[in-house]
DNA sequence: ACATACATGTAAGTTGTTACATGATTAA
DNA sequence: TTAATCATGTAACAACTTACATGTATGT
């Protein structure tokens, strides 16, 4: 459900075609928000099926037509009605795979661990500048184009990105230095010893 | 592939029935991994098809039998295998509900939208209190059982859960006030006024 | 010559959710 | 008597991923 109002919210600021939707979605709302280009193009298929979009080919010189998608007048009360209804529990369920393999890292070299540690710290980090350049171009009104009152909002969901890139750098550090100092005092073994 | 072999891992401290698997996910694991029970019955009957567990009915008085599994030697080498395997991209693609509705908040009042925040911000305190409490227990020696080894590893992802529901509670108080500066005052739209 | 960006889609498979179905015991 | 805990599962549906299929234009 989520995925298909997304879109058809997306689409109440300006007509866009499968592929303008995943472009926008991998360059500004990435860390809250993501899709592959089949699964939207699927979605749009569903939405105009329920007459929510309708879409038009666009023809360009030297490129592949687009198919424009933009909101019918059911669209619009139907984005509506389901911004209002925000879910029960607001917490989502996270599935880490690399806490997964963390949790079990006892049947692993210490040295393995820390490798995929420095490169999820590394992981963090591109993703900590990546928002934090794009908070300050939403701030000088250099992204976002037209939309003033949108700005506020994009800004905060931008900042749930930024704390949380923040705190996985951190804490990828700390987790690093619990291992290295494991590595150089191994744990005593039951009572022997 | 991430379900059924954290199953398959956690098998491999001791065997389990699929209703104790969803308990001990809820209870400890729950911050990077959930599934439903259904799930679990069907990942179960997928590994033991696989043979890499073994299961076997348990009498109890006054209940219902269990159904132990058990890894084989297949299922621990296959586990072993996997968990090398680290993903290609450690940190996952997220999708959040909640930031979709504050992402296209301009479109709701703003009390409503502040309600939701504090909805937020009590639902992270109290993930926040849990995982606390549950890393005091495992310093102590008082969850986790005879694990000794596993406990360093553990303590590690339930850090993550920490910092993260650290920085959702701080997130949320932060983005409260600056909607509650905006409902003070207003802000200007284009150049009339 | 090869990769990337542009542009759309289908098919098949995996994973996750919701609803259904059953039934005993225990605590409020 | 009502709800919760214990315990297992199936069926249907929804959501997501991966692989396939096609073709042009541009940059290296």
């Amino acid at each position: 459900m989520s995925l298909s109002h997304a879109i058809l919210g997306l689409l109440q600021y300006q007509p866009m075609s499968g592929y303008d939707i995943k472009q926008f979605i991998d360059k500004s709302v990435n860390y809250f928000w993501s899709a592959k280009q089949s699964q939207i193009y699927r979605e749009l298929a569903g939405l105009e099926k329920r007459r929510w979009v309708v879409s038009a080919l666009e023809k360009q010189s030297g490129r592949p037509a687009k198919r424009m998608y933009s909101p019918t007048g059911a669209g619009r009360t139907e984005f509506l009605r389901w911004l209002h209804e925000f879910p029960a529990a607001l917490v989502e369920p996270v599935r880490d795979e690399f806490l997964v393999h963390l949790f079990f890292g006892n049947g692993l070299p210490v040295e393995e661990t820390l490798f995929h540690l420095e490169r999820y710290k590394k992981e963090a980090q591109a993703r900590l500048d990546y928002f934090t350049a794009l908070a300050a171009k939403l701030k000088n009104g250099e992204a976002g184009g037209d939309c003033a009152g949108e700005r506020v909002y994009w800004l905060l969901t931008l900042a749930k990105g930024i704390k949380m890139a923040e705190a996985s750098v951190q804490w990828a550090d700390e987790s690093m230095a619990v291992l290295n100092a494991i590595k150089r005092e191994p744990p005593k073994k039951g009572v022997k010893g």
